[in-house]
DNA sequence: AATTAGCAATCGAATTAACAGAGTGCTAAA
DNA sequence: TTTAGCACTCTGTTAATTCGATTGCTAATT
């Protein structure tokens, strides 16, 4: 357990090397207005390097923080205040504003916080799964093309395009009137499924199998519901950071982003704010980077989350709150 | 004019130049093999370097090409052979795939194209303005909420949520019913005018003007289909090209790409193939690339194009014949 | 007239040396 | 327990040196 004074200097450490970007000494400012003297210091900092919590960059520089270090600060000294109502009045604006549709206010909302954080903002959605079927439909857009849609009651709608070889409109539109009648206030992640068995059991066995195309079009259009999108904003603020100084450090952090795989490390099931700090994430191209992550339900109970990428030297005070307020105003709004 | 030697030389400078990224020095091997001494050849280089095809990096290096350089090489030393039916199988393949849906096929083009070339690709899609209206369409989706969704004949949906606040249901069908009278077969670019037309003319006035929310929702729906969609892919290959071996080059190109703002460097109009060499494209984040376009049109007659960021230092041979064998496939398709 | 050999001159890139500056660790005194 | 003092360590920068590649030019050769 440390000191109280052993924190305060692990605090001071933490926030000059988050402004500045440069190891700390014992002669720095912020330390010398502890009142103490500088060997003092230095004796204090040499023991949180032994307990872990700080790291010389060599023999004689001054100390940065240690993964350790940031945890500790996170964890211990920065006390999370319960984010009050309207503490971000940009955040509430963008949130009020349901005429934009959803797609766009999420990318807007992500905007916002790259903007206010200068860092990376990510949002992977929810599932549309547990969403109900409310419309199968057809409609014809050339003499022999129709267009295959269904929407659901979120709002989310999907298409394909069938061509009718041979095939009149009627028969098609026979069956989609059967395919409603079938789904109609079905889950869409229950389609697949409810669909086999029907292909199987009942009378319209017979019927159905005959429209192989149209079923096939209809059922990869519904995989389609089940997937997560991704988004990002500000994809690299991060690449003007300092740490970011290093040619083929930045190729590899863009390749990462440019193929999303940082989406795999986001958990949308662990409740409350998850900060993954530098090795914590066990990527190489996150090393030097913390992730902050949030997860937000919507009414189905599927969950989605908000995250935030930045150099491990992120500046938490400002971020942690944020997402917090974030995800707490999230779960108001439907997908 | 140049010499038929001069452009041997020019075109061995462009083509080491291109595979190495190393000046050329007149003692190289494919030099030397033109069979004439290393001093003819410094002659004839800083002849060509007087005439403005051929630079130095400093006074004693060797010579890498000018813009002018690459362009004589572009124009006048690559014959651009026709490419033949079926010189790239996997493009046909791509293109025959109309399973994919259309986005699709475009963003898998996308890749292949980047993978082909390892340079940069994007797309700018064609307006859809000139698209039919097929259906203009509300489905309820909650108590309080509808979804009014546009179908056009190119297979495009677009959709807005409408609030029902006290409205009812059977009255806003209504008011769908008459749009959908008054604008089935009508291209998406005139809805706005002819919907202008009539609330001012018709005896539809004082009854439209009553349902302001909802036409509104209906109009800002409508501009959707007139933007032009783009898509990259491999963004970020031209990254490991050693012409971005400085980190703030990196970050300006960066940048730049996250603004798209080079699409508006793409010009769907004028036909053919478009080189564009190093400064030749006014900004400068590309002063040392080079941007390859070709337009390409669909059946309404509206245009998009195919277009390649690579190094100015860029495989033309490889390049050029894949646009235009692209282009030529692409107009086939429908978007 | 065209080509070539030969050579001094130029510049970049890599290596080394020298040095100031920032910071530490340790010892001994307060 | 704290502090003053000092030797020591490591970085980063600048300057000097060397090495190699390549040129431009002159004079000789074909």
């Amino acid at each position: 357990m440390l000191t109280k004074r052993q924190e305060t200097i692990l605090q001071i450490v933490v926030e000059e090397f988050i402004s500045t970007a440069e190891p700390v000494g014992s002669r720095n400012e912020q330390m010398e207005a502890l009142g103490f003297s500088s060997a003092t210091i230095r004796n204090e900092m040499a023991a949180l390097e032994d307990l872990g919590y700080l790291e010389k960059t060599h023999t004689s520089s001054g100390r940065i923080p240690s993964d350790m270090g940031y945890r500790y600060y996170v964890d211990h000294i920065l006390k999370v205040n319960q984010p009050k109502q309207s503490q971000f009045p940009k955040v509430d604006e963008l949130l009020g504003n349901y005429l934009l549709g959803n797609e766009e206010v999420l990318k807007k909302a992500l905007e916002t916080i790259s903007d206010m954080t200068s860092y990376t903002s990510m949002i992977l959605t929810p599932s549309d799964s547990r969403s109900l079927v409310k419309k199968i439909e057809l409609v014809r857009i050339a003499p022999n093309e129709a267009l295959l849609m269904i929407i659901t009651d979120s709002g989310h709608v999907e298409k394909r395009k069938v061509f009718m070889d041979g095939m009149e409109l009627e028969e098609l539109t026979k069956v989609v009137s059967i395919l409603n009648d079938l789904l109609i206030n079905t889950p869409v992640g229950d389609i697949a499924n409810k669909l086999a068995y029907e292909l199987n059991q009942s009378d319209l066995k017979e019927y159905l199998q005959y429209h192989q195309t149209l079923i096939e079009a209809f059922l990869r259009a519904f995989r389609k519901f089940t997937e997560q999108q991704f988004y990002m904003s500000g994809q690299y603020n991060l690449l003007y950071e300092p740490e970011f100084n290093d040619v083929n450090q930045m190729r590899r952090f863009v390749e990462a982003m440019e193929t999303k795989e940082i989406f795999r490390l986001i958990d949308t099931k662990k409740t409350g704010i998850t900060v993954k700090i530098g090795r914590e994430n066990t990527v190489q191209f996150l090393e030097n980077c913390t992730l902050i992550s949030v997860p937000y339900q919507i009414p189905t109970g599927e969950t989605g989350a908000i995250a935030v990428v930045g150099p491990r030297r992120m500046n938490y005070k400002r971020v942690i709150p944020l997402l917090e307020y974030l995800a707490m105003n999230m779960s108001d709004f439907e997908k």
